[in-house]
DNA sequence: TTGTATGCGTTATCAA
DNA sequence: TTGATAACGCATACAA
């Protein structure tokens, strides 16, 4: 049953005569000019509703798709716009550009997706490639990237969003949350609950600034109270399960074993939650876990993961918003900031 | 600080004068003609290596990146293929995706995806969307559409991959594995268990051939150890954790009460267990689990989720390979069926 | 080895 | 309201 099936194609596929109609064919169909047949696919309202009628009938029947390629060319607008995120790899990605891609959608926009591997020479090459393909826009995460990345942009004159972090900003438009302040909310509350020997497990910080603003509100919220943020515990790790095991099965190691561990992500606070218990620990009685980005999964684990709540919904449809408005040109373009907010659960609780 | 940030544009920006220098740009300041210029880009062997270099110092110099909409078109190809998957809102397809996307890039193809939400409607338009770019080739998952759709697609005679699911057929390049025998295996572990009385929390299984052939798999290995497959109590769910709960909830009202819960889905499954869990049951001690896929979170769950493991990353190379034989005309393609392994770990055991 | 010239499918300008 | 026609950026057949 297994194996491998040679089977020879009926066709020669390779030859590339796409058999694709194209205006030209339309119009000699309907005894129109081409501009005609433009016409009502691109303003309908200045053609007669009979002829209108009788080429749609026309394209109906040969089944016909404007060229994107020709589109572009004649017109020099390709309403497509791109994003490049770091991974699609990960769900945290996925709600927020989901709901990017439903509003520009909504629009008539295309969304063309590109992933980096949290890279910046592959982000970089990916950016060209979107370019290159004529993109009108782009959506890109966070503000950490070399320079010639955005001198290339400003250069070809691409206008851009950056989204999940916020920087107060004239020239740049971000549309996004205040990963600083918002760490420091969390660590706040791991403070209030009694804490005093608190750990982190972070993101990558390299290339990463949500990464490195949350260590950077952790200390903040630790300083603030007295404690030495500089002093705090930090491991980094690669957004996954195993990681936060990982990070979690070191900080463990530490004297005075930390009575609360911080981490940057929720997949790292569950890897970290599942090693605890697999040691024996009882979270939150012998440790307590928080998370960042209130996934799905915060809320199935046991016990419930207390984390920051991002709306990356929200996020999404906001960050397309302000590029449509910028492509528009006709209002000014607003930068947003999003709220987010702690929310509780079970895996944060007084130290014993 | 939480707010709005309007802020004028320096630059018009919604004039769309890219500023793109083009090959004529690129030529005039080499002092070469446009002809000279795309043969540098595109067959380097063609042109003296010291007029080559010239030109790519050029090409640098200006930031030069060719206009695909007009590569395109000159050239009647686009090095693109795309690929229509149900969702980006899961992981499941995320691994696969990632290495077929690998694959092709080192062919220097580039990968679009688009995704249907599970609607075969929206598929038929997403593929329409990619075939107006200019797509060579497509990836799709899964046979279950629409004819119409695979008539656009021969009407257009665009090459096509099906995977995520095999069949043995002459017409159609599947590179994928048998949901069916895959589910079927799964059930005889359990029925080997002891289990008697197994309930199933299946995908939706409306249009989506693989959902529908695990549930007939396991209705396979359910009649053929002198049970009753058609009587298996089965529940449809999307695949979310909470629609897991929900399902499994659902069943625990079935009486008999189930001893083993059989899901089409890792996550499902992990939905599954924590409600059972929350209603004070012992996994596997009052209810066996299991799942499909084994996706990380399987190994991280408490208990360990005994799962299918599906070969996604071999898959994804696997198609990606096979399409592009398919497009190089040189080689019969051929189809592929990847073996699948039942995983076990603590979440099925015999009934008590 | 290099240059000239043509055409790819579409939009947009101008006339009719 | 419609039709001719000139771009758009590039690859390529052909000529030099």
């Amino acid at each position: 049953m297994l194996g491998f099936y040679p089977i020879t194609a009926v066709r020669p596929l390779h030859v590339k005569n796409r058999f694709a109609p194209t205006l030209h064919d339309v119009a000699r169909r309907a005894g129109v000019s081409t501009a005609t047949v433009s016409r009502v696919l691109n303003d309908p309202a200045l053609v007669t509703e009979s002829t209108r009628e009788l080429v749609l009938g026309i394209v109906e029947e040969l089944g016909y798709t404007p060229h994107f390629g020709g589109r572009a060319l004649a017109s020099n607008r390709s309403n497509t716009i791109g994003a490049v995120i770091p991974t699609m790899d990960n769900a945290i990605f996925a709600r927020g550009l989901q709901a990017f891609q439903e509003t520009l959608a909504d629009a008539g926009v295309t969304l063309l997706v590109a992933s980096s591997g949290y890279d910046d020479e592959r982000e970089f090459e990916q950016i060209r490639a979107l370019v290159s393909r004529g993109i009108d826009g782009l959506m890109l995460i966070g503000a950490a990237r070399p320079k010639e990345t955005y001198t290339f942009l400003d250069r070809r004159s691409i206008p851009y969003v950056l989204t999940w972090n916020f920087r107060s900003n004239r020239d740049i438009c971000f549309v996004g949350f205040n990963n600083r302040t918002a760490a420091k909310d969390i660590a706040r509350a791991v403070i209030e609950r009694g804490h005093r020997h608190i750990a982190m497990i972070a993101g990558i910080t390299a290339s990463n600034d949500r990464a490195s603003d949350r260590v950077d509100g952790v200390r903040d919220a630790l300083d603030e109270a007295g404690l030495s943020g500089r002093d705090m515990p930090v491991v980094e790790a690669v957004y996954s399960l195993v990681e936060g095991r990982h990070a979690c099965a070191t900080l463990l190691e530490r004297r005075p074993r930390p009575t609360a561990l911080i981490c940057g992500n929720d997949v790292l606070a569950v890897g970290a939650i599942t090693l605890a218990k697999s040691r024996g620990m009882r979270v939150p009685g012998d440790i307590s876990i928080t998370g960042f980005d209130d996934i799905e999964l915060a809320e199935a684990v046991e016990p419930g993961l207390t984390t920051v709540h991002v709306p990356h919904r929200r996020m999404g449809k906001a960050a397309a918003t302000a590029l449509l408005s910028i492509l528009d040109g006709t209002t000014d373009w607003q930068g947003i900031e999003l709220e987010t907010r702690v929310v509780m659960r079970e895996s944060l609780a007084a130290p014993s």
